[in-house]
Order: C-alpha cells, then sequence, then structure tokens
DNA sequence: GCAAGAAGGATGTATATGCAGCCTTTGCGG
DNA sequence: CCGCAAAGGCTGCATATACATCCTTCTTGC
C-alpha cells in the first residue's frame, strides 16, 4: 500500500522538480519585478554587474553557469534599453566588455525594493526553516557542482 | 573582513540559486537523454502521460506547475513526431486529450535507461547525501507552495 | 614574421516559458 | 430557447536557453 512506485520512478526525477520549482519561483519573481520593467533574469544580470563592473561575456555566463551564447541573446532586450552596454575590450578585440550604464543603475535600485519584497513574500509563503533549508540546499548543490 | 556583503545581498536571491542550478542540473539531463532523441522535459512529459492515460491539456499543466499555454507549444514538437497525440475530448469540446502514441512509449522505454544514469551520475558527482537533501528540500518547497 | 591552433563571441536553429487577448463551447438563469 | 458568464485552449509577442558552426583576433612555435 501507500501507492509505492504507481507514479513510477520518475516522479523522483531530481530535474523535472528542480524545474518544477524554478518555474512557480521565477513567475513569482517576475511578477513582482514587472512594475518595475524588469524580469527575474534581468534583474539578477544589473545586479551582478551593479557590484562587479566591466566583465566579459565569458566570465560572466561562467559566473552565472550560463552557456555565452545565451548570455549573449540575454543582454539584448537590456543593450536596446540602454540600460547596459557591451563594448570592445581595448586590450583584446575578441572580448566584450559589459557595463551598466546609469539609466541601469537607476532602473536597478528601483526594482530592489520589489525584489526584497518579494523574496520575503516567498521565505514566508513557505515558511523560514523551509526557505533557510532551500536556500542552503542549492548553495550546497552549486558549490559541488562548480567545483569540478 | 570575511567580505560581508561584497556582492551585495542579491548573492542570495533564491530565484537566481534555483535557476543557476537548473540551468546545470537541466544541461546534464539534456545531454544524457540527447542520443535518445529527448530533452529533459520531453522526457518528463513523456513519463507521466505513460502512467495517467488522457489528460487534458489543464490538469497536465497543473500537475507540472506549468501555464497551460506553454505546454501547448511543448506538446508540438512530441505531436509533429507523433510521440503523442491531442485531440478533442468527447464529453467536452473545449478539452483536449493528451494521449502517448505506441512510437512515444518506445521512445520513453528507449531513454528510460539514460535517465536513470543521469540521475546517478548526479547523485555521484553530488554525494549521496547532498543529492538526497536537495530532493527532500524540493520536495518540501513544493509541497508548501502547492498546498495553497 | 607567419601560419596553425586556440580563445572569444555571434548567428542560425530549436525548444521552453509566460502573459494578454481572442475564440469556441458549456452551463446557467430567466 | 436565449443571452451571458465561465471554462478551456490557442495565437501573437517577448524573453530564456543551448548546441553546432562560423568569423575574428590572439598566441605560439619555428
Amino acid at each position: 500500500m501507500s501507492k509505492p512506485k504507481a507514479e513510477g520512478q520518475w516522479g523522483r526525477c531530481t530535474c523535472l522538480r528542480l524545474r518544477k520549482l524554478t518555474r512557480r519561483v521565477t513567475q513569482m519573481y517576475d511578477q513582482a519585478l514587472a512594475p518595475a520593467g524588469l524580469t527575474s533574469s534581468q534583474f539578477s544580470l544589473l545586479a551582478f554587474l551593479s557590484v562587479r563592473g566591466d566583465t566579459s561575456i565569458g566570465a560572466l555566463a561562467d559566473e552565472l553557469l550560463m552557456d555565452p551564447t545565451s548570455l549573449t541573446r540575454t543582454l539584448r532586450p537590456l543593450e536596446k534599453r540602454r540600460l547596459l552596454k557591451v563594448a570592445v575590450a581595448r586590450d583584446d578585440r575578441r572580448r566584450r566588455d559589459v557595463a551598466v550604464t546609469e539609466a541601469g543603475r537607476t532602473a536597478f535600485r528601483e526594482a530592489l525594493p520589489r525584489w526584497r519584497k518579494v523574496q520575503a513574500d516567498l521565505a514566508d509563503l513557505m515558511g523560514s526553516p523551509r526557505f533557510d533549508e532551500l536556500n542552503r540546499s542549492l548553495d550546497d548543490s552549486l558549490r559541488q557542482l562548480t567545483a569540478s
């Protein structure tokens, strides 16, 4: 009883579980940040670049565990809106350095309170212990998978 | 010292961490399943439908925590390849019922060993305790977010 | 110096995902 | 029956994401 493998083993697919949770959580963040005109991805990007100045596509992709070619695409909308700019690096013309513009910094600052709120709302919705546990677990996993 | 908030608070964005980990993990699964001609999403979809027979778009979307309109799109490639079919429900012509075809079942069976392997490889790469911890944490979070 | 190979990105192509708005079919009142 | 609101999906539009492949620019060995 207790419906042992009623769903087969694939109910236990880690990838599926991650994707499900990510969909839901991303949705929350996207909706919360929408009034500020940013998606969750774009917010992260701006946040990152606000702290570290010019960064090459490749380096940025590494930090975000993202394929560089994906990053190129993701940057496009932000470029068009002049929230950041991409320019050929002086010392190596193969490289492109990405930098936030003043407009980008402003957009980021305006989105920040919304980010804080949704982050808090999620913690609240999940319950702090569960939320902390999740974050800890994600960090552990990420550390392990990037240790290579 | 210990670079307190050198990265600001947003290094702690749950959404970002989830997305990073999901990117990496999805990549592993996609590569593992590619020789079988399926993506991780498609595999999950077939797995799900293999167990539960005909299911409406909406019901399926609910289970996958996915927007129904996204699901419509995601089904398309599988439909074109005849791995599943979508048909108007008899009793309610608004509804569309999705069902796996024989070809779909076959594709799924052939992908199964690959899924098992990548799942095991990931557990190995992360270390069993961490892997179990992650899965448990994801389940907890999902349960909490769907309890509403 | 120069040619071969490596490094860094950009493009073509394909899937994944969500929202707003639209169409069709049901269900319900009256 | 009729009309209207609700239910269930689909389309247009936009972002997110990856892989194979190609172009450009450095590096290096000789």
